[in-house]
RNA sequence: GGGCGGUUAGCUCAGCUGGUAGAGCGCCACGUUUACACCGUGGAUGUCGGGAGUUCGAGCCUCUCACCGCCCACCA
């Protein structure tokens, strides 16, 4: 006996347990011999991460086509694992260490600080994995990979060092976006520049050896300018021609800056003349390139102004009091601090003009934003991202690879079409040390071992010699780029590689478009030749109330896991499928998820129904021998409701999916056919109660079957209860692939709902009380429907409330009239109706038709539409002119019959 | 500055290639029916952001305006 509500706690624990035990999630878990694959590599959450409602989102779709695919019969991997999330990690180890007062990562050096990250990670490793797991995620969990596990780890190894030989991995020094909390390069995309408001101060620079003549040029960052060596002005700017190949004297510093003629300067803009800060402004690196001015860096990694002792600074200017000055007030201060001193300064001497208020952009470090990113002179490592990214666009272009939705794929291109230099490395400990090592003379050699570079550099110098390794880690991406081949066992040539890559679908939401979908394109199509997915499906960001991204540190996210307690992992699921439509935000309301619990519970009712009227499963019972009308319509309407949920899923369509699955199990399954078998069902054994049982059992099977992908706790619950052939989990079963049409029978049935739904809506609007049982005698009735009601006549009876039901030569006069299709229903119920009420009911219905009657007639008579639509429109159209028409006239009849025949 | 998306019932949102406006929740009325009150039956509510255009026909296509959101970008 089923407990009177679904307890998805106990239902979910369960029957995790049984797909455990029957090693269902494993790859090729009941695959058809010789099905083609179906693999997705899960988007690894970071191991010290916790579930939100976007995995959630996530996980669920990916679940859902795996499910589909798996009960298809297709040979399915759903490949799991996690990220080591670098930067993240890293900060949550020494925010640990600083609150339990341990000493720093600093003081307790690199080896001892990895051990702590690594306790870190065995430690909440597994939380993530066992959230997944509750949300009934069918990952092949034996195979959960790990970007710093040794398989992966030697991929990494193996890209770095062949990318470097083939010259697309190098070592530069140029600018970089540097945080200096974290005192490590970032890449461009790690950058979030945020509106502030801020100034524009513009600063007189006296020329050179021309007493009292001065150049203005504006800057929002005064304290860089002391790192200044040069100003540009257009080529063409009749203003400044004549000062091109001069010098102008750096203020406070006294160093002479070049006066250069550079495209980069806009005439429009401020004063015309731009200073150059080479070393601390990303166009001015590009200007002072170009024009080989000298680049000076004014800050340690921690963004304090170093001028004492820096030779960079000091290089090429005279001793003087100002410097002298300028060195006693500045050295040693932060930014911030730096830029006031460096405006009163230049105050004090009379050479700030003005100071206009302005909103800038300031960069900053994404994870916490608080910290401002610093333009910073460095030595990195680069890949050569313009290159390997040509093939990538290439296939996209080509259709190899699809987005869906499509319009992603200009996003895509974008971004691709103007890719930079990708800076892949970062000064931090936790994640891939690069295999680099240097020489006594700073030379590199890059390899796959510190043996093999050792090899390398003997032979280099002739001589066994010492070599450094280089401290740094890569990024994060790096190692994520190649989650779908390194998952997979590469560099070596294992069974499932061959098998599973390139994988079929790729499920992500489009803030890693860039981050992490680009570049696995990039390293699939250069390291396996092929496009690493063909599909790419992207799906909408989870927001909070206000619409706002979620984030820890935001502390806006929603607990998944809440909700799971609260109202279960199937109606956390369904609902974020059934809101997963190809848009941009969803944003979750907790009301749908409780009406998603509500459906099943629905279903759940529905097989209480059926273990009630021992409606069992009856093996190789085919609903195409049944005689019944219902039976024959409610297979019809089965045929028809999984061809919808799978052209949807197949679609990526998983709101479609969702609504269809909906609609038909409550408001067709058990609205209407439950209630319609009722009859047969308490009624006399015999063969037409034992088809219903067995249909019911069957539409119920084949139910539980569609919705498994999107509740399949629940569905697999209820598959084993059901049943007592000890048959396998539903999991592993077929997906219904049906084909029954009897589209007669659906008609029939139709019709029936419409007739029992007239007479419910005039009785409820005429205040009939509920119970009242009624006569109804029809008229008018064609050949058809006069079967048809005879057919039913204990249904309509039953389900409109009626003692009897009978035809009649013509309505009855001063009585309730319902028109549908060509026959009047009429109850006769004098003096229980208010005879104002139906004649104002009628007038209000007459008046509704004629109005659809009188667009229908425009249309028709209109020449242009009769000459241009296409015939099939018309057609529809005179179809409904005529059954307006007709509708209307029969109904005009039943008004002018209200008046008792007096 | 460039790009993308949104504006549909009180709320949250669906409406694929143009052909009679939908769902869930909420709301109102009524509760006959032993699967279900996490329920049943019935009901109300929309000049589909404004304007113009294309079309026989526009929520859907084009242009334009307004507001909202996001992404990208080196304008001192």
């Amino acid at each position: 006996m089923l407990d009177k509500t679904f307890d998805a706690a106990a239902v979910e624990t369960r029957v995790s347990a049984v797909w455990d035990e029957a090693e269902a999630f494993k790859a090729g878990a009941g695959a058809k011999p010789g099905a083609a694959p179906y693999s997705i590599v899960i988007p690894p959450p970071n191991v010290t991460g916790s579930l939100h409602i976007g995995h959630a989102l996530n996980n669920t779709l990916q679940d859902v086509l795996v499910r589909f695919e798996r009960m298809r019969g297709r040979d399915v991997l759903w490949q799991p694992g996690m990220d080591h999330a670098g930067i993240a990690t890293q900060m949550v180890v020494e925010r640990q260490l600083m609150e339990r007062q341990e000493p720093g990562r600093r003081e307790i050096g690199r080896e001892k600080f990895l051990e702590k990250v690594w306790a870190w990670k065995d430690e909440s490793g597994g939380l993530i994995i066992n959230q997944l797991k509750r949300l009934g995620c069918s990952c092949d969990w034996s195979r959960e990979r790990f970007t710093m596990d040794e398989g992966l780890s030697k991929a990494v190894t193996k890209v770095f060092v062949e990318l470097y030989r083939e010259k697309l991995i190098y070592r530069d020094k140029r600018l970089v976006n540097w945080d200096p909390t974290l005192q490590t390069a970032v890449s461009d995309l790690e950058v979030e520049n945020i509106e502030m408001q801020g100034h524009l101060w513009h600063f007189k620079y006296p020329i050179e050896g021309e007493e009292g003549r001065s150049i203005v040029v504006a800057t929002t960052r005064p304290e860089t300018m002391l790192g200044d060596t040069g100003i540009a002005v257009h080529p063409e700017d009749e203003r400044y021609k004549d000062l091109i190949g001069k010098y102008a004297i750096l203020p406070l510093v006294g160093r002479r800056l070049r006066i250069v003629g550079d495209e980069h300067a806009d005439p429009e803009t401020g004063s015309g003349a731009v200073k150059i800060t080479p070393a601390h402004d990303f166009n001015d690196f590009e200007v002072g390139k170009r024009q080989d001015l000298p680049m000076v860096n004014l800050f340690d990694t921690e963004a304090n102004v170093v001028l004492e002792g820096n030779a960079e600074f000091l290089d090429g200017v005279a001793e003087s009091d100002d410097l002298k000055a300028t060195i006693a007030t500045i050295n040693g201060l932060d930014r911030f601090t730096a830029r006031k001193r460096v405006v009163a300064m230049m105050e004090e001497k009379g050479l700030l003009e003005k100071v206009e208020e302005k909103p800038v952009m300031v960069p900053h470090d994404e994870k916490s934003k608080t910290t401002v990113i610093e333009p910073y002179l460095t030595d990195q490592w680069y890949a050569d991202a313009k290159t390997l990214a040509q093939p990538a666009i290439a296939s996209v272009r080509e259709g190899r690879t699809t987005f869906i939705p499509k319009n992603w794929e200009k996003t895509y291109f974008e971004w691709m079409e103007n890719i930079r230099p990708w800076c892949i490395s970062r000064q931090l400990w936790w994640g891939h040390q690069i295999p680099a090592w240097y020489g006594p003379d700073g030379k590199v050699f890059v390899a796959y071992s510190e043996d093999e570079a050792r090899a390398e550099a003997a032979t280099h110098y002739g001589e066994a010699t010492d070599l450094t390794r280089d401290e740094d880690v890569l990024d994060t991406w790096f190692s994520s780029a190649l989650w779908p081949f390194s998952t997979l066992g590469w560099p070596d040539e294992t069974p499932e590689l061959e098998r599973y890559y390139p994988t079929t679908a790729l499920v992500t939401g489009f803030d890693i478009i860039f981050f992490w979908v680009a570049r696995m394109m990039m390293t699939g199509l250069h390291f396996m030749g092929k496009e690493p997915f063909s599909d790419v499906y992207i799906h909408a960001l989870v927001r909070d109330e206000k619409g706002a991204k979620m984030s820890k540190t935001k502390g806006n996210v929603i607990d998944p896991i809440v909700l799971i307690d609260e109202y279960g992992a199937d109606a956390l699921r369904f609902t974020l499928a059934a809101m997963a439509a190809q848009g941009r935000d969803i944003k979750l309301a907790t009301a749908r998820v409780e009406g998603y619990r509500n459906f099943a519970t629905k279903l759940w009712n529905a097989a209480r129904f059926a273990e009630h009227y021992e409606c069992k499963r009856v093996g190789g019972f085919d609903p195409a021998t049944a005689k019944e009308t219902l039976n024959r319509w409610i297979a019809t309407e089965t045929t028809r409701a999984a061809t919808a949920v799978t052209g949807a899923i197949e679609a990526y369509r998983f709101n479609d999916a969702a609504a269809a699955l909906y609609r038909f199990t409550w408001n067709l399954y058990c609205d209407w056919y439950l209630e319609f078998s009722k009859p047969v069902l308490n009624g006399e054994d015999g063969p037409a109660k034992t088809e219903t049982r067995a249909t019911v059992a069957w539409v119920l099977d084949r139910i539980i079957s569609l919705l498994h992908p999107f509740m399949p706790f629940l569905t697999e619950e209820l598959w084993a209860r059901e049943g007592d052939e000890g048959r396998t989990a539903l999991m592993l079963n077929a997906w219904p692939d049906l084909g029954f049409e009897d589209s007669d029978a659906a008609d029939e049935i139709n019709w029936l709902i419409e007739t029992i739904s007239a007479v419910r809506s005039v009785r409820s609007e005429m205040n009939v009380p509920a119970g009242a049982m009624i006569e109804l005698a029809v008229s008018g009735a064609a050949f058809t429907t006069a079967a048809r009601l005879q057919s039913h006549n204990v249904l309509i009876r039953r389900l409109a409330r009626a003692e009897s039901l009978t035809l009649a030569h013509a309505p009855r006069a001063g009585a309730l009239q319902i028109v549908v299709g060509e026959a009047t229903f009429s109850m006769p119920l004098e003096g229980v109706i208010d005879i104002d009420a139906e004649r104002a009911r009628l007038l209000r219905e007459i008046d509704k038709i004629a109005k659809d009657v009188g667009k229908i007639e425009a249309k028709l008579a209109n020449e242009k539409f009769m000459a241009k639509a296409p015939e099939e429109v018309i057609e529809e159209q005179r179809e409904r002119l005529a059954e307006a028409a007709a509708l209307k006239a029969k109904t005009e009849a039943a008004l002018a019959r209200l008046e008792p025949a007096a």
